[in-house]
DNA sequence: GCTATATGCTTGCATATGCAAGCGAATCGC
DNA sequence: GCGATTCGCTTGCATATGCAAGCATATAGC
């Protein structure tokens, strides 16, 4: 940009556009061959990566970024086709686990082959390794949810 | 993470991280604040951006990732409150342009610096001279859009 | 020129999502 | 213990968005 805009606005910018067309283009993909959107690619994930592969519906908004009908909405369907089920909480009864099943992490694992194929065209052969490190590595400071953290 | 992730699916997800969290904070303080969307945010700033201040609806649909009929109905209340208005091509007479007004250029600068402000919290005390300057260059090669480009 | 195709835009319908209200359960203050 | 508050979840409503169909205009093939 000419203009006098200030480097960190730049690079907020540049985030949001890499990850708006990154995200674009996984939603096409994703929807075609795995059935599923990104976000509910994200949500087995976060499962995945959770002490018994489950998550209170508040916890899992939290990390999502969505508000917690979101969680709700989104897990019903999820639960119909079998990728996800329910587990109550033994000492709190408010509490309902989404819970990651054995084919909702099948699913994942396919999907996840596509995000990594993705992954591979966004940073492509122009990336050597330290390059690539290096960004890991950037990008792992701008994300600080300390608790939330996929990665 | 543990797992055997490769380091640019780990990349990825870091970008996508990210832009959901800095977007979500973001949407917050423009709701309130400034009274629109990121995406109007977005809208505004890619009108600014172009020659003349405007852009053909499929064009502005191209580079802000959504479809063409998001930003009809995007611009129709925009153009209602005096932020946008409507140009018509003396060539193509298909072609309607979204156009900026004075208007909504006011209303642009000020949520920039709310944006700028929200940068400033990303980018912290932590991130020196260097460390921006590198991390803004390699999101501009992530951001590949030759034409759609924002910075 | 005339028809066939392609392009730009809009609209109907379905889905996705947030907010606020409501419900049941846990915790606090006493 | 008991009412008041907080917390987790769900649901009603409003908004946002994509896809496919429809319409108007432009371009191509002839």
């Amino acid at each position: 940009m000419g203009c006098m805009t200030d480097i960190r606005t730049t690079s907020a910018l540049r985030l949001l556009q890499a990850a708006d067309e990154f995200r674009a283009g996984l939603a096409g993909e994703f929807s075609s061959v795995h059935g599923i959107s990104v976000n509910e690619f994200l949500m087995l994930l976060h499962l995945q990566r959770s002490p018994k592969q489950r998550l209170a519906r508040v916890e899992l908004a939290k990390r999502m970024h969505v508000s917690a009908s979101t969680v709700t909405r989104m897990a019903a369907p999820m639960e119909k086709i079998g990728l996800l089920s329910r587990d109550v909480d033994e000492r709190d009864a408010r509490i309902v686990f989404v819970v990651l099943t054995d084919t909702g992490a099948e699913r994942l694992a396919d999907a996840l082959v596509t995000f990594a194929k993705r992954a591979g065209y966004l940073l492509d052969e122009r990336w050597q390794g330290d390059d690539v490190v290096q960004l890991a590595e950037m990008l792992r400071r701008l994300a600080p949810g300390a608790a939330g953290t996929l990665t």
